[in-house]
DNA sequence: ATGACTTATCCAATAAGA
């Protein structure tokens, strides 16, 4: 199988570059993250002409996650179970068997600083996360992947010294994604195109993308056993260039079976 | 540089992103 995430910041901005994308990449399952559109006006007309079934999870303006398949898409479930909010619930999770994976889609809050009580809001969502995952864990294949908004080490960001103060790499977010981990998940690590490391994002500003100025926040994490079977990971970064695309490339796995 | 882009929305100035 050909599993796949990608931020796309706007579906509706970037339809062209996402239907060049599924046919030339074939993914069997898609995480896309950043909607920034409803359950309803998600295009799935446009994919299904694709072959992918769609689960959308949006509300407008912000946010909004889905999953496009095209091997079978059952038990869809939107939300994460003990859910926090800010300060209501919002669309960030969505998940679903496909072809025998159970997998979830999921769009981490930013945390904006961390003495922001948007940063609280995404421990507590990540603990959240964490329920969800051990509770679905240990019956079959699963991936939980998506944008974390956390970079696992220092490794995964250009310059430590330019995130000193900031979030995405503060101890506790690390944590909560050991403590994810540490129930029983592989994080399968990409290999990049270009240069030596697998950025998944590079700001729009100031040249970020030609200076490989990146960080590695969009993660694939999978059961022990499903990870065994990866036979290639890699991040796209060919997505990332040209005008109009997103400022997260795709990362892209595929399994033996 | 309190910067630099890009998005959707009350279509114009704003909030949010990371």
């Amino acid at each position: 199988m050909r599993l796949a995430t990608w931020n796309v910041n706007s579906v509706t901005a970037r339809l062209p570059r996402l239907l060049d994308w599924l046919e030339n990449t074939k993914p069997d399952v898609v995480a896309l993250q950043e909607i920034k559109t409803t359950t309803a006006a998600f295009p799935a007309d446009a994919v299904a002409a694709l072959g992918y079934e769609t689960a959308a999870h949006g509300d407008g303006r912000w946010n909004g996650v889905a999953l496009l398949s095209r091997v079978g898409l059952e038990n869809v479930t939107r939300g994460l179970v003990d859910q926090p909010g800010f300060p209501g619930p919002e669309p960030r999770a969505v998940g679903a068997t496909c072809g025998g994976v159970r997998i979830w889609s999921v769009y981490v809050p930013n945390g904006r600083e961390p003495d922001n009580p948007h940063y609280a809001y995404k421990l507590e969502w990540l603990a959240a996360l964490r329920t969800t995952v051990q509770a679905e864990l240990g019956s079959g294949p699963f991936v939980v992947t998506g944008d974390f908004n956390v970079a696992p080490t220092d490794d995964d960001v250009f310059d430590p010294a330019a995130f000193v103060g900031a979030t995405h790499v503060t101890p506790a977010e690390r944590e909560a994604l050991a403590s994810l981990r540490a129930i029983g998940l592989v994080d399968v690590f990409p290999r990049p195109l270009k240069y030596d490391y697998p950025f998944t994002y590079w700001d729009y500003r100031a040249g970020a993308f030609p200076n490989n100025k990146g960080m590695r926040i969009d993660l694939f994490y999978a059961d022990a056993a499903l990870a065994a079977t990866v036979s290639d990971a890699y991040v796209d970064r060919n997505a990332r260039k040209g005008k109009g695309p997103s400022d997260h490339a795709p990362v892209v796995v595929d399994t033996a079976d």
